[in-house]
Formats: C-alpha cells, structure tokens, sequence
DNA sequence: TTGAAAGCGATACCAC
DNA sequence: GTGGTATCGCTTTCAA
C-alpha cells in the first residue's frame, strides 16, 4: 500500500520540500518561487501572493545549501577562538553571533584546545566555504600566508601585528599598563611584582612589556616577573613565587589579567593575612564581570569588549563585500577603572 | 594581456580549486578524485598517492558545500543558546564545539538575546540544513512540534519536559535542592529566604520548587522569595528584599544560581556587616568557577557540565545516524559540594 | 514579468 | 578499481 521507495534513498530521508514542490502547488514555474524569495527581485504582487501561499502551506523553507553552491556565498563567517578566550570572554562570542546574524550572516564555530591544532582547523575552515573568518587565536607568519593566498577575508580579534599589513582590532594594551604604573608609582609603590599571562600569549606579552618598559623608564629598580596561565590559581601561587623571589611581598603587584589578580587578592588576604589594599595594592586587566564584585573591586583597564566586535564584525562584512579593501587595524583604548584594589594616591 | 573574465563573474572572484581541476592535472578522472577524498573508498594505492599529490600541488579542498548538497549532510549541527547560558557557561560552548569536531560535525552557533526570537531562529536552523540541532533555551510545545514535523534530531540541554517524550540531558535540580534543604535544616536553621531566577527558566523554577517542597515536607514555616535574574547585583538586591520582607536576616539563603548567592555574600558582608557563615548561611547551585574562589568558597550542587555536554553529543550523533531511536532522557546528579558559606552543623 | 535551461561542485550508481 | 552520468536544490542568464 505504501509508497516506501523515499526510504529507501540512502540519505535523510526525512522529506524535503523543495521549490519545485511549491511551483507545482502554485502552478507556477520554478523560477518563479526562486525569485518570490530572493529579496530585490522583479515579481508582481500576483505572483508573490500565491507562490507565498503556496510555501506556506509546504512548509517550505529556502535550502541555503543548494543557495550557497550557485551563489558563491555562504553567508556563513568562521569564528576560530582559544580555549581560554571563550572562557575568560564568553560575551565575545554572543555578540559576535548576535550583530553577525543581524546581517543575515551565521557564524560557523571552530574552537581550539591547543594552539597547535590549528592546520587542521585551517583546512575545516576552508572545506566549509565560509565567506570570513575572524580570529581569535594566535596564527603563525605561515599560516596568515595560507589564509591570504586563498584569499579569504579576515579579521584578528586583540592580536596585532607590528610589521604586517592586516585587518585587526585590538585594545592599546601598552597604553593600558603604562597608566597603571603611572598611577602606582605616582602613589609611592616602589617595588613590584608582576604576574604575567602564558609565554605564547601575544596579549600577556604585550601587557607585560608595557608595564615593564614604563617602570624602566620612571627609574623603578625593583621589579619581580612571575609567570602566570591566566588562572585564579596561578595568580594566587604568582604571589608566593613572588614573595619568595624578592625576600618579602612587594609594594604592587601587576597581574595580566582580571582572574589573577583576584586569585592574587585572595591569597594575599586568605592565605598570607595581608590586608589589601592597605599592605599590597593590586591591579589587573581587562575588566570581566568579577572585577566589579564588591570583594574585590579591582583596579584595571576595561577592554571596550562591545565596541571590540562592533568593529571586528563591521570590518569582516566590509571585506566580504569588497575583498580588495586595504588592510587596517582599529585599536581601541581601555577605560580606566580606578577600584578599591589598589592604593592610588 | 591578461584574461580578466573570471573576474566578471557576479559571485567570489576568489579562485576555487574543484575536483575536476585536479582531474585534469593528475590526469584521472574526476569521479577518482572524489574517492580518495571519501574515507572507506575503493581505490588503489597508486591511484590515491597521484590524486594526492595533484590535490596538494593545486591547493585543492573539497567543497563541504557541494558534498552537503548531494550527500543530504552537511555535517553541521545547531547550537542555539540564550546569551545568560553562554555567560554563566561558557564551557558548554566550548565543549560541545570540540566534542562534535572531533566527531566530524561542526557547531552553527544561533544566540538568542530574547527568547522570543525563537521563531525566525528556528526557520534559520532549518534553512542551514543542519543535520541536528542542541536546545540550551525555552521552546513552547507548538515551537517543538514545528521541528518534531521537520524530523530534525535535537536534544534538549538543562531543560526537562514531564509530559512529554524528548530527547533531554540534564542535571536533577530536585534533588539537589533537597539535599541543600536537608543539610541546612540539619544544621538547625529555620528562618528561610529563597533568591529565585527568573520566572521564566525552567531550570530555575524547578530549583526553587524542590527547595520550598522540601522546606514544607520538613515543616518549615518561614520562607520567603524574592525574584533576581540569575546576575550578581539581583542575589545583593534579593538579600534586601528578604530582610525587608521578613522583618530581619534570614537563618540561610537558597540562591538559584552561585552567582546570585555570590552577591548575596558580598551584600551581607559589606553592605550589611554580616559575618557569613556565622551569622548567614548562604548556598547557591551548579558550581561555576568563582564558587571556588576562597573569598566565597561556596556550598553548592555542581553540574557535571563536562558529562552532560558529552551525553548530549552522543545522544545528537546518535540520532543522526538513526533518527528513529526512542526518546531518552539523562538526568544527572549533582555533586554536592560542601563549602565554607553556610554552616552545616 | 515569467519560464526554460544551464550550471554550482560534489557524491552515487552504474557499467566496464 | 576505474570512468561516465545523473543528481542534489537552488540562482542566474536569456528568450518570450
């Protein structure tokens, strides 16, 4: 009695409405439907009601597969973020989504445990026909050159590079962190520790140097490096490195980022009895979400994390459009946020 | 000189490397190309290694697109997730994406700010052709109808249906809250505020009913709740709200989420000069990062996010591969966690 | 404005 | 094991 030969199709078989399908139902041409859902095209009003009618009653939804094979575009953009990004900036990755889908353009995830992965990955990226790519993750030199040779747009999100021409937006890290030892040693802090971020983080390096270069040229003497992974723990235990590195604690401690300098504060209070900022001022970097909660009130450089992806995403849909637009970088400054972590005057 | 008709064409001008380039170059057929790139494929030895080199030579990808088209799979699966989700669990995202890849399948994230924008969102995932789809977000009955008609796969994350037969994986909240109730109760306390999430998650509700359901069970008599929204400031406000509302502080406070019982904390301690734990229990739910952290080292029930995220994928994958598997749920416990932020005994 | 027909770049099936 | 050919569902000329 039944007809079980669609079944027998060794793909999905779940039923698919095509536009032939609703040409039939409308007794219209193929085309016709096409063009009923294609946004500027040339349709009477007649024409439009009826195919709409028709699909509606399908339940026909435009295949954007068989959309992107014609049309060379996907409308799909890859996102490539760390690990640790999403975990320390989950709001990057909503908003990006968000203002992306607002211009009708999805985002294709590709997430990335160790930074090694990344060949693989590459080639994902390219297989799927993404029509952008925004990167938060560290590329080589070689890497960039594959990506360019394909000619696929591109966008770095808070990497920059000094002696490329690229497409990047960032936070002036360096500006940052000189503000911060200007404010401290402004307030008589003398000796410092400094807990940095991973060796392979462009970001940590930069943070760290910028602090290191300012306190060089105001004539500070005293000043310890430990390093940290961006973890609670490692900030708490950068302390201790720190503590037994100078002979006792230092004045301030610089952390690279926001979650250090809280694991920091916490084991200069919970582990140490070292009251802060009375007996050790704190600072960090970038500005998440705990940095406000009242147990910590950390002085740092709030990254403009919205206006960040603004920009990233103007700039990838701009140069999917017009892919010989020149490279540029937008380089955002951090705002200042004077906490109760840190003594500053 | 130079032959600029490729750049005429309306779509990418970016150069595309087909099979049938390295067809050509390698001097096979186009169909053989093809099969080195498919994984079980017959081919000989020889065959493979000139296919290979040619592929190299050119640069050549296969096209996902084109083999979606065809195949009827695009080995793509949907995410959708609310921006509070994505905040609070930024692991979930994380893991999903590394799990699936590892499996073939990418993530096409959709974020919903609203939850209300559910609809259009549905017939963008359907559009995509994903070949499943993972629900971290509120569907009305009709919304799970529409995509039960499409006879797309999805599972359910963090959100349990009665009366309904569903494929879910989540985390037995019920219990969890009990256990809390039990142990505070135990411990002697009897004066009860209850910090609830927002009427409308699910997740939250089911939290706070096991609470009060527990608290009626053992003959507690006063309760009462305030409403936040998962969010730091709303577990500050909600502490006020309740010593507004009972008279004075409360024994304990069951907070919905950690987050909320972390300002909550932060609120009694420096706004209201409340020792916690020894004049305020307070206990929040599902463990995220900052719960350690030793300022608040808080008791709570842990999800185990990293199992919930890896029985979700299975369960996807599963269901792509076989969509006419029986519905299944997978409810989780909680690890209980019993932390310095309330008094236990 | 509408319809017919030619692709987009793969896979699948069929002979050989 | 290998090569030809139909096909996936749409967009896009091109005539009518």
């Amino acid at each position: 009695m039944t007809d079980n030969s669609a079944n027998n199709r060794n793909h999905a078989n779940r039923q698919r409405v095509t536009s032939y399908d609703v040409a039939r139902h409308a007794g219209v041409s193929q085309s016709a439907v096409s063009r009923c859902f294609k946004p500027g095209a040339s349709v009477s009003k007649k024409m439009r009601a009826r195919v709409m009618k028709a699909a509606e009653e399908l339940g026909y939804q435009p295949n954007a597969i068989a959309r992107s094979l014609i049309s060379g575009r996907s409308n799909m953009a890859a996102v490539v973020i760390s690990q640790k990004t999403t975990l320390y900036y989950p709001e990057i990755l909503v908003e990006l989504s968000q203002r992306m889908s607002e211009q009708g353009v999805r985002v294709l995830l590709f997430t990335l445990e160790h930074e090694s992965d990344i060949d693989d990955l590459l080639d994902q990226v390219l297989q799927y026909q993404v029509d952008g790519m925004i990167v938060a993750a560290r590329l080589s030199a070689q890497q960039i050159d594959a990506i360019e040779r394909r000619g696929l747009p591109f966008v770095f999100y808070n990497r920059s590079f000094r002696d490329r021409q690229i497409n990047a937006v960032c936070c002036d890290q360096t500006e940052g962190e000189r503000w911060l030892v200007n404010r401290l040693v402004n307030a008589g802090h003398r000796r410092f520790g400094i807990i940095s971020g991973p060796e392979d983080s462009a970001v940590s390096m930069e943070r760290t140097q910028g602090a290191l270069e300012r306190l060089r040229e105001l004539g500070v003497k005293q000043v310890a490096v430990a390093e940290g992974d961006y973890s609670y723990e490692s900030g708490a235990a950068g302390l201790l490195t720190l503590r037994a590195e100078m002979g006792r604690i230092p004045d301030a401690v610089i952390c690279a980022n926001d979650v250090m300098a809280i694991g920091c504060i916490d084991a200069a209070r919970h582990q140490l009895g070292i009251s802060v900022p009375a007996e050790l001022s704190v600072v960090g970097f970038d500005g998440v979400g705990p940095a406000r909660w009242s147990s910590y009130d950390l002085t740092t450089v709030r990254q403009p994390v919205g206006r960040m992806t603004e920009a990233a995403v103007s700039m990838i849909l701009e140069r999917v459009e017009n892919p010989d637009l020149q490279p540029e970088k937008r380089i955002f400054s951090g705002l200042m946020v004077e906490g109760g972590s840190a003594r500053l005057d």
